[in-house]
DNA sequence: AGAAAAGTTGACGCTGCGTCATTTTCGACG
DNA sequence: CGTCGAAAATGACGCAGCGTCAACTTTTCT
């Protein structure tokens, strides 16, 4: 009678133990890189947040670089349910991509408050700037997005990746100093990028001239 | 009788090894990050591919970073002067615009060209995606030429630092999307991304409806 | 020429790395 | 329960690269 186990704690003391530390590590990498840098930081410095030993640290990473790539993958799988969302109710190319930037603004702002709240001396950008193999599925499901939507609405005589990658570049960089303004303000970059993505395709699709 | 010196090596033999060996470590740094990719450089592996010891590496640069910066900086100083060039020559917004952007992706193809060459490992955005003052200088001259040019043709009723990383993000990712299409194509990204902002930004200015 | 200044050298002590033999913990089964 | 094998944790060890520094060499100045 006694109920096997909750759902995301797998059955045996084994396997639970297993997971905590791993999100142990993964916690304490995080604070430390916030902390220190990810640069200055060390395998020892991270494992001696924890209690572990330092040998146990290569029973779950081969290295440094190996923990800040899974934070990067957490971040990301965090972020791609929310464009599946906005994806889903999109009508329209314009409010596909005013979803999305929303989205990544919101979730950067999010990703971001504990170290700014913080003072942030160091790396307030994780998971952003990497190109791991989980951030080029998200710029293709961008792409197809994209892809689909300017089916629907009109023309497709476009350069997708070179529109997806547009797209990406002024989230990035507009993110970026989004992060850098008091107090953040999430609708306004919203406005911003979405304006200008939104006029710059139609000015690129009505290669036609005098569309009028 | 004897001329003291050309214009570039300083007078005494003294300074003119320090410049030589200063650049000999710049050059060496440059290969071996290429070669094995800048995480797996050591001060030891650069300072081995000159003909001077160890210690004598802590003359010239306090750390691996260090070289490494000292090198995005000589990048930007070689891209800036491309950069006056254009803002001289430009007549209007769109031909700035056009003309920064052709700068800086054929600036881009042209320092990876070596990398691509030689099979680019790793490596072969030497000097980009970093953000050194350096680069903030570079930001503040196209934002400041920005809004020179809105001043001289219309409206100045636009967030010049977001528009500015807006147009800097697109030059970034697309530039990163150029360089991994063969063969290159300069003018593809250029005519891609001019059109883009230009269209983007009589969108967003022309906020006023129905300008046709 | 001789002395002082500037620069180079490589050996040294130290820190952090990744491994591995040993020990501890867990869970399966009689 | 007790026993046993597998899984995981531990921390000491050898090694690699770091940054320093006292000794040495080269240049400059007088």
């Amino acid at each position: 009678m006694n109920s096997p186990a909750t759902l995301d704690s797998p059955s045996g003391k084994r396997a639970r133990a297993k997971a905590a530390n791993r999100q142990a590590i993964l916690e304490a990498a995080r604070a430390v890189f916030a902390r220190i840098g990810y640069d200055a930081t060390t395998v020892r410095d991270i494992i001696r947040e924890t209690d572990l030993a330092a040998g146990t640290f290569y029973n779950y990473f081969r290295s440094k670089e190996e923990v800040f790539e899974a934070l990067a993958v957490e971040s990301t799988r965090r972020f791609r349910p929310r464009l599946k969302e906005v994806r889903e109710r999109a009508t329209d190319f314009e409010s596909f991509i005013e979803g999305a930037y929303r989205a990544y603004f919101d979730f950067l702002a999010g990703e971001n408050e504990d170290a700014i709240r913080h003072g942030a001396p160091h790396m307030a950008l994780i998971g952003v700037r990497v190109d791991t193999p989980e951030m080029q599925v998200i710029f293709e499901d961008i792409r197809a997005d994209i892809e689909r939507m300017l089916d629907r609405d009109k023309l497709e005589s476009v350069d997708t990746e070179y529109l997806t990658a547009a797209a990406v570049g002024i989230a990035r960089e507009l993110g970026d100093h989004m992060l850098k303004r008091r107090p953040i303000d999430v609708d306004e970059a919203t406005r911003f990028a979405t304006q200008l993505l939104k006029a710059g395709l139609t000015g690129t699709l009505g290669d036609v001239p005098g569309s009028c």
